[in-house]
DNA sequence: CAGTTATGTGACATTCACGTGACACCTTGC
DNA sequence: GCAAGGTGTCACGTGAATGTCACATAACTG
């Protein structure tokens, strides 16, 4: 694998530098911007794999990037870590409902922030993949954003699509409910766990719909959530 | 999800009481070792979630332990978190160089040293992954939460799981029953020591299910409790 | 061998987790 | 403005999982 590269933005010299000193220890590449022009600059320019975003910075706060970086498409999957040194659960939530990736307080250890990069990351590459993901006669393409099963179309609303789309993606294993909130809704919303439940049963109905045998494709286990389990389709 | 075990080392037996007030209060389960003999006892022996170890230690210094634990393979994924009076950088560097996951230096604040440990922990049980555990035909699919034998699915409980699960990352060793109970069922729940017997009993049912022989795999020690020993099961 | 203690086992009540239909709210598009 | 579909939450029903008991059986003791 490639080297990542990580953008650092924020306004103090020393703290990128640190940054920097730990980042390159561990084989990143590393950009630095001290405010959110030369931030936003970077960002298309030399288009890195996330952004290490500190809450204060001169010329708009970070959160004013972070929204806009949501709300283009282009840099909408840009993963963003959000640096505060403020303890305000104000603020974490915010930054969360914006939708960053995580936020790390101020001062925290250099290994713990690598350790989140890592697992932001690697979360992030996994479930990008080809323009389709195939179990059997089911196929889910992603550009056009349908599933088929048996060249027929599926339907279905758009979380049960992410849904299936996370689980074709992690096959074979079990979730509970928070971590399918996790993934699938994405960290910054708060619902009820039991609203997955729900969304299961539309996607098994939709699969149903299609072929009663793909339903069991969902299977759930109890005390603990669901899997999607391709391993014991019945051969056709 | 079960409260994790926290052994803390360290000499000063005011500084152990002052943790074990603050990690009660956090729903945490303590366990405290005053020198590096008695650690390394307890972490055979109870094998906790997480170790707080302090620098200066009679008897070896805490950064003996620490690089016991990183050289052995069975302690080596034990997240560490070093406590230190000392401020000179020299500790820190060479604390993490061995393997600590997080430092702290005294006098800290309970409340940062909590909010440390829960995102070791985090991170740490969000990557064991791809893990499995093996004995002869019998395969303990950690992730997916499934139980295979010759490649045939066993059915059972949550607690069989469990149970099953415990026993065969500890093999070979004798458990009363309030061992097991405190290991499974998790350490502030009230229930009859004759209950872990019908468990018992339901999981030799499910691997009886399987495979005949695979239910010897859980032995009755008399007087004692039970022992999963792999090293008795008949070759096929 | 009888007496005593420890463990195996089936049955049962209760609790708990999950499936499911209904519904109110919110978008979105016309 | 309204209609249509999507979403989150709830209440209820059902079946699985759990803990406990009573009794059977096996293992030690003297």
């Amino acid at each position: 694998m490639s080297a990542k590269k990580v953008l650092v933005v924020d306004d103090e010299a020393s703290i990128r530098e640190m940054l920097r000193l730990a980042l390159e220890i561990s084989d990143f590449k590393c950009l630095e911007a001290a405010d959110i022009h030369e931030a936003y600059r970077l960002i298309t320019d030399e288009s890195p794999d996330i952004v290490l975003l500190d809450w204060m910075l001169p010329g708009g706060s970070g959160i004013e990037l972070l929204r806009r970086l949501k709300k283009e498409e282009a840099t909408q999957a840009l993963p963003v870590i959000m640096l505060t040194a403020k303890t305000h659960e104000d603020n974490v939530v915010q930054g969360l409902e914006v939708g960053a990736d995580d936020y790390i307080t101020k001062p925290f250890a250099p290994k713990e922030l690598i350790a989140r990069m890592k697992a932001i990351l690697r979360r992030a590459s996994s479930e990008e993949g080809g323009s389709e993901l195939r179990v059997g006669e089911l196929v889910l393409e992603i550009d056009s954003r349908r599933v088929m099963l048996s060249q027929k179309a599926l339907e279905m609303g758009p979380t049960e699509f992410k849904l299936l789309h996370f689980f074709m993606s992690h096959p074979e294993r079990a979730y509970s409910r928070a971590q399918l909130l996790d993934r699938v809704w994405g960290a910054n919303v708060y619902v009820e766990e039991r609203t997955v439940d729900v969304h299961i049963r539309r996607l098994r109905k939709a699969l149903q719909a299609g072929d009663p045998v793909y339903a069991d494709l969902i299977q759930t286990v109890r005390g603990t959530g669901y899997r999607f389990s391709p391993r014991d389709l019945a051969v056709v």
